[in-house]
DNA sequence: CATGAATGAGCGTTCATTCAT
DNA sequence: AATGAATGAACGCTCATTCAT
């Protein structure tokens, strides 16, 4: 509708003049890299708000301000598109864990990884809103990629914990993969909860709360 | 719809109506009640393993054991009959909590509540996995309906929370609406998480890890 | 919705009573051929308005203040229920059309015709309507019917349009089937046309010119 | 819809569009707007036959060799192809109506309608069927338009029959409004009853019968 | 005589996908 | 690299018809 704005045609062309359409480091042109990192933010935006089935190929693509055409030009089909879309946003969130915890001591990084977990849900929300309705179904297609992305970004809260544990900073006969995995979800339910049905409340206060929790739960 | 008042014209024939399989109380044959209840169970298992949009009305049917018409003689629309199906599972899990709480004293009510969630999640494990999934998404139909439905049932943990503030049982500073709904919030979470990922381990250690949360929390 | 009021349930009984429901001279009891009678007044009405096909079984039941399946205990199917109707009443016009040439001379006779097409018109508006809709369509399934039933109307004007031209009242070299065929379906559009779109207009204005028109071009 | 114009972003691509099939003057591909003809043809054949309601989406694409599908793509839906037939067809008559009496005195324009009347029925003989059943039709969606239509073509002979009680060629006291529309509908009757019960009779016969009436009519 | 629950074929419509341009 | 016209399987829904009561 409105989109004819957001397609640049000035200046971005210049730009891209620079590499003559040419292919980047990963065999791709800018161009084209451009189209599918569009396509994205549409995508995830769509799947957040009404759920994978609910958005249609249409609907992301006029999102993004391209023909549908495109979509197939850039990805193999709509669930491949969603799968790279997962990967690429879980990916990222395993990144920054990975970050958050680089060298600091159990407890430390226990709270580290609570900051990271909600920084990353303030910064993509609708990513967060999008696991938080697809993590917990069954019988999808996409299901054996999601558990696997998931347990990558939960093993980095494990090592956390076990680590904890091994220091004497947590129960001994904590389980440790249930403490992970509970602790991921409790980020994201309450987190999203938070963006949804509270926006206008500050982020540091929702830190504050889970921090608390974390906090207490560990020193028993 | 009601049709069938403005049909009967003497008061004999009611009693036959009654004695032969006729409709009951609330103006529905007992056929049809049972076709009705035999839906909302196929419903609520195949919309939590695929989602509302992935699962067809034939295979509500087919589970039901019924023909597809049969569904649209009974419910307006699938999104009505998801919308009554919420209403009525909702509603549910609002009596349990307040027959949970009944005359019970702050602390004591607050570990019922969370008893009775997980009692009420283990039991209807489908619907908690549907509710999980759809509770924080935006741009749905049936979203009006949800959002007061979650109203009602995070209204008793309120009051309880509330209680919990006035007695001094809970801190004073407390942010009650947001404490009540991250408590239903993580309750959930969890739980679907344990029936999802560890169906072998006994709720027990579930119901022990949350009341432990929740005690300690509520010391501070 | 406002049925209730018309399923008489008070004196039309007792009325019945009389005949202890038993069988009329045509095998069918009263009670049958009122709601039979019931059921044809309320397809005419919505056949008109909507078409054969936009026109459901269950409309015309709800209308005629019945049970679906009453419709298909008194018809064998929405068709031959349409086909009975057709039969009913282009019978009644062709018995009114028999009854207005009685005994005229051919002149008279003509302007008897066309009286009594506009009265019965008026009288049958929705029926009217409905022939108009239905009568030059092809491929349907009464079309046989329907031009059987069309034959012998226009027969009785045939009738007379051959009287006058052996009489020397009309030119002997008339076409006479065209001229009968055109003459009823002149009457035909010229009525419902203003039935529809100036029913406040007199139908004596409509009757004189119609009379006007075949007149003058009689005397040719 | 309008996306097109939004995506080019320079001149020189707009002569390429021209030369390749690309888009016409009105936004669309040639391509396109055969398709769309074909549709128009198909649709007013069948519907003319069976009506509306009667005629399938499914029927409507086989006969223009299309898929089901194609049909969506270029009518928003099966309502919308038959109200864009109606303008489409209408406005042809219009136009052919407004052609004929162009420069021509009061009594030839009358002739002159007519038989562009006639010509018109000849040549699109299905669209007139349709006319004709739909015409008098209440309550159907498409109602409004069909009126609006109807009130177009009429009005051209309005003008007609107006200049001539103006010019005194027609009794001072007609009314005008009546006289249009029953020309316009005995013309329709007349013509399609030649067309659909003796095909086989000359179209100059029913011609002269009408310009007989008309004239003679017109006369008093 | 009448009902209303149930049926399933078939409808209008949607949408992921293909492909010539 | 991108497009948009076309496709057809599959969807939500309707409705003429059946039948146990």
């Amino acid at each position: 509708m409105t989109r004819a704005a957001t397609h640049r045609c000035g200046a971005g062309r210049a730009g891209r003049a620079v590499g003559r359409g040419g292919s980047v480091a990963d065999g791709r042109s800018r161009r084209r890299e451009d189209t599918r990192q569009r396509l994205f933010e549409a995508a995830v935006q769509l799947i957040a708000e009404q759920g994978f089935s609910a958005t249609t190929v249409e609907d992301i693509a006029a999102r993004a301000g391209v023909a549908k055409g495109t979509v197939y030009y850039n990805f193999e089909s709509k669930t491949v598109l969603f799968e790279e879309l997962l990967r690429h946003g879980i990916g990222l969130l395993t990144a920054e864990f990975r970050a958050a915890v680089d060298g600091l001591p159990p407890r430390e990084a226990l709270a580290a990884l609570v900051r990271a977990e909600l920084e990353y849900i303030r910064r993509y929300r609708a990513f967060a809103q999008l696991l938080l309705s697809e993590m917990w179904r069954t019988n999808r297609e996409w299901q054996q990629t999601l558990r696997l992305l998931r347990g990558e970004a939960i093993e980095v809260i494990a090592e956390t914990v076990r680590a904890g544990v091994a220091s004497g900073d947590l129960p001994a006969d904590l389980d440790v993969p249930t403490a992970s995995s509970a602790l991921f979800g409790v980020g994201l339910v309450v987190a999203v909860d938070w963006l949804v049905f509270q926006p206008d409340r500050p982020i540091a206060d929702v830190q504050d709360a889970l921090l608390g929790i974390v906090r207490r739960v560990a020193q028993t």
